[in-house]
DNA sequence: TCTAGAATGTAATTAAACTACATAAAATGC
DNA sequence: GCATTTTATGTAGTTTAATTACATTCTAGA
């Protein structure tokens, strides 16, 4: 009658976070605490917000017995109980898979919503080790020029890290649409890099272009399903699957991944780079900041 | 007394985010108000457990004066700013002095650029409680029109901004310089929502501007500092703090949690706007879908 | 079926958080 | 230097949250 085990051994490696502490004494609870605790496990996240009341209205049980679980845990009372799960959410472990439904209400969703844009990144950081940062930076230190390509969604990431890399005092541009990437790439040479965001990497210009540039020597770093035309065009892919797109309401996390990526990607250059990129860095940001501080 | 100085500075590092944001805004506080952010800041540990009374007592102050002091910080009240200790203190020193350092290698400064993203999004979900979703949902619903302001980096969020909430079939526009701003503000109507995103809130023409159009019975929302001349102006402030600025090797993590907080602004917008968005928002991602599966 | 013991709920109690209003202090204008 | 506004703070009351005491219900074993 008992949960699956193989569950609690996957996710069982923080043992002692305050959530795993309740699926663990999940058995040893009478009826009504058990159901408490489990909607605690499914909803941290509100259960960290919520009064007592409010749980007690959730999981149709009266406020004492609420109280009765949180001594059942251990603790002192319900605010011990909240303090827990509080310091228990900071580990990001604690996230788990919620897509948001058409009767939630307003907070409910977007609480969903950060939750899935912190999942998308801390699956990003379990992709990180096979990625093949040493070998793109190599590429991009000695680079004449970064050209910057995504369509439609995509670009508004281009045109971020073009941004960002530019503060480098690397040559920056961008390519945002098919025409500007069929030129760009018609004159590619081979001290010129790449950078391609596509989630589907499939859009047929996009890929004629790049496999253009490629064949004029030009360095191709795609950020994009791995298993897509656009890879294997690319000479370097860092892998973005697309998501799974499972309703309508599910915003595009897999962007703040692809952000980040470049983020890692321009402070990797940056350290390459060395002393002159500090240097232009320290320069940027001091040319906004003495702007605004002369206005109080 | 020297040895009292030490342990002070000791126990304002060990501090967090939050101890450095009361840190800041010390200056800004009325006497009482600073007597206890004082206090708290010499005891974090304390702080967490302690109630009203027991604040109001320790710093000899009447227990609304610790409330308003609550409010100066941004918060929604006490249960919030306990919230937000409790959260601060999970992450003594080891986030902090988690900075990318010149001398490290690749792999090290990617993982500590992508944790660094991860803490910006988990420090978001905390932040969450406070936010005016509602209220500022309830106010695009009826616009007539979105305006997405930004200026520079931010710039790119509100371009990403726009892309994304005019798959709802709202009319949407950007302002991303200062002319433009100008130009739109002065000639604002009541109806209409700004969406303006800033992390000092502090570019003179910016809000100059959202004076302007808040004077002509505009509603402006504002992702910025809740300190600054722009949270002022607004209608509705999300509180998205400016970051530490501990190096120039430290990327705009911050910009995530903008970038989210939008996600989960269009999300709820969504879900109020009811089966017509929902309907728009599948043929924007059937227009793509059907392109591309074209050609595979 | 009866009864002990656990489980749960009801209603009252206490304490915490917050609000509205009043007063005092400081800053400003004349 | 006095009146007037603004700001800061406190007092007292209200609302909401957390907890306790006690009553009821349920369950298991004689």
């Amino acid at each position: 009658m008992q949960e699956n085990n193989k569950r609690k051994n996957k996710e069982g490696q923080e043992g002692n976070s305050l959530v795993k502490r309740i699926e663990r004494q999940l058995g040893q609870l009478s009826r009504s605490e058990k159901r408490v605790a489990q909607w605690i496990i499914e909803n941290v996240a509100s259960a960290v917000d919520a009064s007592i009341s409010e749980v007690a209205e959730a999981t149709q049980v009266s406020q004492p017995t609420v109280i009765r679980f949180c001594r059942s845990m251990g603790m002192t009372g319900f605010r011990d109980l909240r303090t827990h799960l509080i310091a228990a959410m900071q580990r990001p472990d604690n996230y788990l898979h919620n897509d948001v439904a058409i009767n939630d209400d307003t907070d409910d969703a977007v609480v969903k919503v950060v939750e899935s844009s912190i999942r998308a990144l801390v699956d990003l950081r379990t992709l990180l080790s096979g990625m093949p940062f040493q070998a793109a930076i190599g590429k991009m230190v000695n680079a004449r020029q970064l050209i910057f390509v995504g369509l439609g969604a995509s670009g508004y990431v281009a045109r971020d890290a073009c941004h960002k890399f530019f503060r480098l005092g690397i040559p920056c541009s961008t390519a945002l649409d098919s025409q500007t990437i069929l030129q760009q790439s018609a004159i590619a040479r081979s001290d010129e890099v790449y950078v391609v965001i596509s989630h589907m990497g499939e859009w047929a210009e996009m890929v004629d272009g790049m496999r253009c540039a490629r064949d004029r020597g030009a360095t191709i770093i795609a950020l994009t399903d791995p298993v897509s035309s656009l890879a294997k065009v690319a000479t370097w892919v860092f892998d973005c699957h697309p998501p799974e797109d499972t309703n309508v309401f599910t915003p595009m996390s897999s962007r703040l991944a692809q952000l980040t990526l470049l983020d890692g990607l321009q402070i990797g250059l940056a350290l390459e780079l060395g002393e002159q990129a500090e240097e232009n860095l320290k320069l940027t940001k001091q040319a906004l900041f003495s702007k605004w501080s002369q206005d109080p």
